[in-house]
DNA sequence: GGCAATAGGGTAAACCTTTACCTATTGAAT
DNA sequence: ATTCAATAGGTAAAGGTTTACCCTATTGCC
């Protein structure tokens, strides 16, 4: 492999001089900087990272490792927006995928300090509180998606809230004034959130969240959890009072609830207004009518991660949050009139 | 950051009693032993990459490069089936992600170049033949889910037209006569493939493919195309002798023929049994009754093709075909006897 | 003419690990 | 007693890049 000397010793000149004017540091004549270029496109240099990545006793390398289960394209929504920040700053970025096994989570994170990275985002793909200790002691930490149970350490969280308010918002505005809630699991860290989020817009407008009409579309723990949002849906659709507009926890609640009002032969929007929540375009853009969602903000989160990192800890603002952003469709219309 | 000279000080042996004993070659003394490892472990100790890949003047990294455009999951199932077989062999992993800007595909490239890999792999979204010209020239470089126009290079490619068998055999063995295609793109590679699998199943069993009963359900360039299932199934539908039965291009492509199925008052799978293809979870689970597809071996294509990369060019395979797997779940039963 | 500043360039150490080659001691076999 | 082999260990170079420090000649200015 060509080697920065390779060039020197063609040329004529000194390690030092290849090496400045490589980098673009005026340092030569035009002349001999004229050469030095010549003959480094012609041998196809490229200097070695390694030897950079030891002389500098640092890496341009920011850690990434999540438990990136794959069910959803979200994980590659935060892995662009990381990798497009880093980008932006001549950095570049090491990835590890990890699955509830602490073994891989210790590998990367060894492996990670053997690169001397200048810092690492864990992220998680759903919202969660961790109480996690680090086997690697990992210094200059960011969390995407996922905060310290304790509130201690950085981290960029999506506004769950603010996603439930618009959720809420969206239908009121079109006239429901009876809407259904089918959430997440409660034992999931955002459900609780986002109906507040939902529940404050009620208020506002004078509207009771009746708990008949409240319900969740999913049991059972996180990763491994069961859908039950088509029953719970064709229940709540056959209530003599039923909703004319249902809130859901995500966009395959959504989903779940589209199939059951179908069996039920009820129309969307027509017979049933319905938002979901993630934006997972091959369901949103897949049904007919297109559903409206809440589009949380992977990309934006994996960007602002590594822009922390970067940012290193002299940034001091610890939880920073993401707004989420109404995506309207076309699955919700106006109540009909009765 | 601690190195390896500062055990080798603390302990007072060299450089090379250190290095050997922590990489477990037997080399000191029982008692020497015992006491480097001791040091090395309460300073925490992780040797340096770069200095290491500098000396060996070649990494254990593999690049991986692809077309990621974040609309499935897939991609990460690639990712983690090359991560999978890499790290069994020790080997890590420099990934890029790309989306149709050749400058971004250069400079990842001239990273890759940079840190020394001992490979590439190239992967796309959706099977492509590239006539691609890499303007960084690249060693050891393994396609996953395209190949070079003109057949030449290694690559890893799924089996489509054995994935059109596993969907015309299912739904033939079930009893199905009459049964409708709506396919990808005639443009897309993949369509002529499994095409051709449907029919030579169809031919075996005497049954015709009526072109009426044959249709495309995208239209327009691929990664901007434009869904036309839901009206072209609709259409398929309303004829006087439609078919019991319809293979989907993909599981997008199911769910939109299952919209215009429900609204037609069709009963999945009393009235019409659907295939797809993919198994893109969300859509194949999420659905009610769940989705019978076929699975692409995204992970295993990840996984063969790090594969291919570490056994390097003595390995004669030029190209290297996956299986697809049929994955029943409820949407296909027998015909209705009419 | 004297002096300082600048341009253009060189030398060699440092970054950290690995390894080819060397030494010294011990035990056993001839 | 000599020789051979094995054990336990050391020394120093090599790998490629960057940079602090040094050098020389020319130019500009008083």
């Amino acid at each position: 492999m060509a080697k920065l000397s390779d060039i020197a010793e063609e040329v004529g000149v000194s390690n030092k001089t290849v090496s400045l004017t490589l980098r673009g540091i005026k340092c030569a004549s035009p002349e001999i900087s004229r050469q030095i270029h010549a003959v480094s496109d012609r041998i196809g240099y490229v200097p070695s990272q390694a030897a950079r990545d030891m002389r500098k006793s640092h890496s341009d390398f920011i850690g990434l490792l999540g438990n990136m289960v794959a069910t959803t394209p979200h994980t590659v929504e935060l892995i662009r927006g990381a990798q497009d920040e880093a980008l932006a700053w001549s950095r570049r970025l090491l990835i590890g995928t990890i699955d509830k096994d602490s073994d891989a989570e210790r590998e990367f994170l060894t492996m990670f300090k053997a690169h001397r990275v200048s810092g690492v985002v864990y992220a998680t793909l759903s919202r969660q509180r961790i109480s996690h200790k680090f086997e690697v002691p990992t210094e200059n930490l960011v969390l995407a998606n996922c905060g310290f149970a304790d509130g201690s350490g950085r981290s960029i969280l999506p506004d769950d809230e603010g996603g439930g308010q618009l959720q809420a918002a969206h239908l009121v505005g079109l006239g429901h004034r009876c809407i259904g809630v089918i959430s997440l699991a409660a034992s999931a860290n955002a459900t609780n959130l986002r109906l507040s989020g939902i529940r404050s817009v009620f208020t506002e407008h004078g509207i009771e969240l009746e708990s008949r009409f409240l319900k969740e579309g999913v049991e059972g723990p996180a990763e491994t959890e069961n859908y039950i949002a088509f029953e719970v849906a064709k229940e709540m659709l056959t209530a003599p009072d039923r909703p004319t507009a249902i809130i859901c926890g995500n966009d395959r609640i959504a989903l779940l609830t589209f199939c059951a009002a179908a069996e039920l032969g009820l129309q969307v929007p027509g017979d049933l207004s319905l938002v979901g929540f993630d934006d997972f375009k091959t369901v949103t853009e897949g049904l007919r009518p297109e559903l409206t969602t809440v589009k949380l903000p992977y990309y934006e989160m994996g960007r602002l991660a590594v822009q922390a990192v970067i940012k290193g800890k002299t940034d001091q603002i610890l939880e920073q949050v993401v707004p989420c952003e109404l995506v309207e469709r076309g699955s919700c219309g106006p109540p009909k009139l009765t």
